[in-house]
Order: structure tokens, then sequence, then C-alpha cells
DNA sequence: ACGCGCTTGAATACCTGGAA
DNA sequence: TTCCAGGTATTCAAGCGCGT
């Protein structure tokens, strides 16, 4: 409480604009300032807008009010705000809770990452337009691709539907499938947090690791090393470096291989397993087991040049 | 009237550079 | 170090015109 504020709005000759109280138990949400300026004047009632709703969502009112137009809060007070919000409302967006609590979006992000309330975290968020929109669309894409190889005749709607992403989404997963694209940008999804990468949802890097676990144990396996690597990369992100490299762009042959590395990039594997027919299975079971193989092989080689490069 | 594909406007998260 | 502003890519619901 602000004395002095109270003091001069106790000064002012006009009627005080009516404060904010929550109904289920009186508390002021917005006007502390007016009801102390109300004493000052040494009026015995005040004018009064009741609230109605939980002590969470009359918290939240109280702060988006006091930042809207009550005395400036403290960063420490604004940060503290917010938390409270994320956990009491955690389906709001960090742009909802950033407009609410008078901090930018990033900073809310970086208090929702830190959040041990994260775990709670939904996978949606709901936005200042009362949108919902997904944190991850990888999922909602997949099942979208699935839907569409199981009834390539269906309309965008009924796709949306079943998959439960919206209409513009489920054409945007047809236009890339119809493109020979993964259903989803190899650009991740997830938000991943830096300092959990275990818990990101599935990238290509599982595709490629599943390849190299299903090789029987005669095949060549790479040394411990590679996993991690390749645990702690996106390919995604890797291949989207490799592909501004203009080392690689501007040859034949870095064109040649960035393809190849892209049409590698596939997340379908149980759909392209469905599509292969009985009588060709051992074929191209044999010809994947040779291309892995040759991928092994070419690693091997780059490490090999890498090692003997740095001695 | 209904369902379709497509477009639009507004929102999201993330990234980068600059300011405080 | 923290925050903001601008840009990019993506997603959403709503609305449009079109065909049945």
């Amino acid at each position: 409480m602000d004395q002095e504020h109270a003091t001069q709005l106790a000064e002012y000759d006009g009627p005080l604009p009516p404060i904010l109280v929550n109904r289920s138990d009186l508390r002021v949400i917005d006007g502390m300032h007016r009801l102390l300026a109300a004493y000052i004047r040494g009026q015995e009632t005040i004018d009064v807008e009741f609230f109605e709703g939980s002590p969470e969502d009359a918290f939240l009112r109280a702060v988006e009010t006091n930042v809207a137009h009550g005395l400036p809060l403290s960063l420490a007070d604004r940060r503290a705000a917010a938390s409270r919000i994320m956990t009491t409302h955690p389906q709001m967006s960090d742009r909802a809770i950033a407009r609410a609590s008078g901090l930018g979006s990033k900073a809310v992000a970086a208090i929702r990452r830190r959040s041990t309330a994260a775990e709670a975290q939904l996978n949606t968020r709901v936005g200042r337009d009362g949108r919902v929109r997904p944190l991850n669309s990888a999922e909602g894409r997949q099942r979208a691709a699935e839907v569409i190889a199981q009834n390539p005749e269906a309309s965008l709607r009924e796709v949306a539907r079943l998959a439960g992403i919206s209409p513009a989404t489920a054409g945007d997963v047809r236009k890339r499938l119809r493109a020979g694209e993964p259903p989803a940008p190899a650009r991740p999804a997830v938000r991943e947090t830096p300092e959990d990468p275990a818990s990101a949802a599935p990238t290509p890097a599982t595709a490629a690791d599943e390849v190299t676990l299903a090789l029987p144990s005669s095949e060549k396996v790479p040394r411990p090393g590679h996993r991690t690597r390749l645990a702690t990369r996106a390919p995604g992100t890797m291949l989207d470096k490799l592909s501004r490299d203009p080392s690689l762009r501007l040859k034949e042959d870095g064109r040649h291989l960035l393809r190849l590395l892209q049409q590698n990039a596939v997340t379908q594997w149980s759909s392209l397993t469905a599509a292969v027919p009985p009588h060709c299975g051992e074929l191209i079971g044999s010809l994947a087991r040779q291309y892995a193989a040759n991928w092994l092989d070419l690693a091997e080689q780059l490490e090999e040049r890498e090692r003997s490069g740095s001695l």
C-alpha cells in the first residue's frame, strides 16, 4: 500500500471509481488504494463491482487490473505473479500470462522452463484469442498421415476430425505427403527444453536409431559414442544446418548427398512396412540391410578421416 | 443447405540483435 | 543479465466462393 497515493486519490473531488471485490470471500481484487482513500475521506461506503470466480481466477484478475492501471509492480512481484498464474492456469499461453503479468513472453517462457510444476504443464495452450494450440503438432500430423494412408479419398475436414487437428493443418499434411515429404516439418515441432532434451517428442532421430538398433548382432555396430551424439542433436536440426552449408550446396556431389540424407529422414516406418507386399518382404529387407551397411561404412570412413586429421 | 478446398487474420514459439 | 522488438515458421478458427 502506498499511503501517499491513497492520499492523492482522497484529495480528488469526484466520486471514486468502483473497486473490484471477489463475491465469494469479499476480498478486494482491485482498488485497495481507492478503499483507503474512501476511508481517509470519511466515507462509510464505496461502490463495488463484484467478481464471480475461483480464488485463482480472482488472483489472475487482480494481477491483470494492477498491471493495466495500478501502481507499477516490481519485477520480482511480476515474476512471482507469472509463476503463480502458470501454476493455477497451466493451460494459459506464455503470451497470455505475459500480458496478464506485465512481463515479456520470453521471460514467462523462461519461468515456465524453470518451474518445478513443469511436469504438470499441458500439451496444449489456450491463447489470448481463446484458441487452443498444441505444443507438439507432430503427433496430430502423424495421425493425419495415417488417416490419409488408410483412406486417400477422405476430405480434409474428415482427416482433420479423425486426427484431432484443424483442416488447414490436415491440408498441409496432405500437401507434404503428395510432395514426398514427411508429414511434419524437419524442424522439431516440440518446444524442447534445453535442460531436458530426453523429454523431447520423437523426431526423425528416433527412426534413425531404430534402424541402428534393429541390426542383428552380427552386423557392424557403431561405437558407443555414436548413439550419444545422435541423441544430443536432432537430425532435423543437423540436416537443416547441412542444407545451408555452401560447401555442400554448391557442389553436385554435395547436393546429391543432401538429397540422400533428406530422403532417409523418414519417420513412417510402420506405414512403409505395411506397404510392402509379403512376396517382396525378403527382397526389400535384404536391400535395407545393404543400404544400412553402406551408411555405416560412410560414417566410419568420415570418422576415420576426422581422427587422422586431428592427429 | 451442405460440404468442400482454400484464404485470411491473429495467435503461437523460437531466434537474433539491440537496449537497459 | 534481462527484456523487448522484429522476423520467421506454424497453427488455429472463421469465412469465402464453388459445386452438388
